[in-house]
RNA sequence: GGGUCGUUAGCUCAGGGGCAGAGCAUCUGACUUUUAAUCAGAGGGUCGGAGGUUCGAAUCCUCCACGACCCA
């Protein structure tokens, strides 16, 4: 065992104060004590919410067994003879109780030389203490490990956005619901997984590096392999790869992870965010639409315990059936204009730019870049009820099937929208191989076009339906997040500099 | 990329030309059922960084870094 030595070697990277010298010093004694500060383990009991949910509320008298708890102590009451602690492990949070009787002069000097932060572990009976609070009486108590640094203040918490962010790990300690909500989108995540898993859906895993980035309209981050002498893009969506197990007979496939673009970072937008992707064989977008609503129906119930949260002061009702509406009659709607489809292009840019919307750079704007344009400045925001936005553009869409009925300028696509966040995409998949082709081309340089996905499609894909989620949006609507990095642990930050 | 605001003790924050402050946390002492324990005392600062103005700058000016929000 060595000794912490002086810190004389001025030792690069740590912080330097008072109270860390403090903790180091009693580190120093405690050894020097003979107490391994740092032990290899304890054997608890049970968790302290169990202890909770069994015994609060109902206890006469001080149980017969002991339970040992452990976990970090983040209250001290020092009484004297007598003191108090909190002791909170990853269940939740209980007061001990102790006395010189009880723990002997020895280990009650030891627990009252702890600090606010130190792991410890105790074992007593359970009690009712004379204010009526649940307690652990402490027979026993023993370090586990050590804590150097003081803990953000516990009466109001640690509230710096940024140190938050940057010293997560802090965050979660100290501000409870921060860990509410992770364990919320655990829970999505894990719901989503079961569900699918549950209706046939196999869970698949495709390339996160590829020689094309396709699949979306955005930046890729690029890379470069060495020994393959190739750069490769990190994928901004993995549909075209899905489709192309579609095309190999797997006929309902999900994938669940990553995807990366690089692009500006927002309070809606990290530069790696986390999707699922579901694909189906012999199923079109209503298939697709039905499917949408079971899952976020379900898995938010399942992730905070309700189809109905009540979000920024107003109730989301996620309970099937939703809204459907067409985005032609969904901008109808909102900006009186009549016959949408049958508008120039022209048009809808001089209506814009009649009511005073930022037209700059929109001069080679198509049809249904401007419908989508107009959608996105007047509807999008509003739609905080779950809502399905239908049939989009075709001039916005070149991987969706054009309308069964005929209309070339529009397909079947939806968007759905939840708490005024787009969460979902899906469409019933264009499958005609040459006109895949054609509407790449016609995308102009928006599209990635990927010529190995287009030999794809030639052998064949059956009427397919895809959508893909966005999870970080769907935690932020269903949490009322008002900020994408609410529900990122680590969210993208830039480099700090000493 | 542009605009606005912010960065002061471990944490939360006051102070906006004239001695660096408070609460909690920490340290010392008292207290054997407290709970934001209480009481008495003490220590703790590169005021984000670098320049400038001034007799004097945490405070005013410029640049830079990081962050938040809004816009693109």
């Amino acid at each position: 065992m060595s000794r912490v030595n002086d810190r004389d070697g001025g030792v690069s990277g740590e912080d330097s104060n008072v109270l860390r010298d403090q903790r180091v010093e009693k580190l120093q004694e405690i050894r020097e004590d003979g107490i391994e500060p740092y032990p290899y383990n304890f054997t608890r009991t049970r968790e302290i919410a169990d202890v909770l949910d069994q015994f609060d509320g109902d206890l006469e008298e001080e149980t017969e067994t002991h339970e040992k708890l452990a976990g970090r102590m983040v209250g001290f009451r020092d009484m004297g003879k007598a003191c108090f602690f909190d002791l909170k492990d990853g269940s939740g949070k209980l007061q001990g109780y102790t006395n010189i009787d009880l723990l002997g002069e020895q280990d009650y000097e030891l627990l009252k030389s702890l600090d606010i932060g130190d792991f410890i572990g105790v074992s007593g009976p359970i009690f009712v203490t004379n204010r009526g609070e649940l307690s652990v009486k402490v027979k026993d108590v023993q370090l586990l490990s050590k804590s150097l640094m003081p803990l953000p203040e516990k009466w109001h918490g640690l509230k710096d956005v940024e140190k938050r962010y940057r010293q997560r790990y802090l965050d979660l300690l100290v501000n409870d619901e921060v860990k509410e909500t992770f364990v919320a989108r655990s829970k999505m995540i894990s719901s989503l997984r079961r569900q699918l898993d549950d209706e046939g859906y196999l869970e698949v895993e495709t390339p996160l590096m590829q020689p094309a980035a396709g699949g979306a309209t955005a930046e890729p981050f690029v890379t470069h392999h060495n020994a393959l002498e190739q750069d490769l893009y990190l994928r901004i969506a993995p549909e075209l790869y899905l489709k192309r197990l579609i095309i190999g007979g797997m006929e309902r496939v999900y994938e669940l992870g990553k995807n990366f673009r690089n692009e500006g970072v927002s309070t809606e937008h990290n530069p790696e965010f986390t999707t699922v992707e579901i694909y189906q064989a012999y199923a079109d977008y209503e298939d697709a639409m039905n499917l949408t609503e079971r899952l976020i129906s379900r898995g938010t119930k399942e992730a905070v315990g309700t189809t109905q949260p009540e979000v920024n002061g107003e109730v989301l009702d996620l309970r099937p059936p939703w809204d459907r509406l067409s985005m032609v009659d969904a901008v109808e709607r909102a900006t009186g204009i009549s016959d949408l489809a049958g508008k120039s292009a022209g048009g809808l840019r001089d209506f814009a730019a009649s009511k005073n919307l930022d037209v700059a750079g929109k001069d080679d704007f198509n049809w249904g870049e401007m419908v989508e344009f107009l959608f996105e400045e007047y509807v999008e925001d509003d739609l905080f009820q779950p809502t399905f936005i239908t049939d989009f553009p075709t001039d916005v869409s070149p991987l969706a099937k054009t309308k069964r009925d005929g209309d070339r300028q529009l397909t079947e696509r939806f968007e759905v929208f939840v708490g005024g966040l787009e969460v979902g995409n899906a469409f019933t998949e264009l499958n005609d191989p040459l006109e895949q082709r054609e509407r790449f081309s016609g995308s102009g340089d928006k599209e990635t076009k990927d010529e190995d996905f287009l030999a794809a499609l030639e052998y064949g894909m059956p009427p397919t339906a895809g959508i893909g989620i966005g999870l970080d949006r769907l935690l932020m609507a269903i949490t009322g997040s008002e900020s994408i990095r609410e529900v990122i642990l680590f969210p993208a930050l830039r480099r700090k500099t000493e």
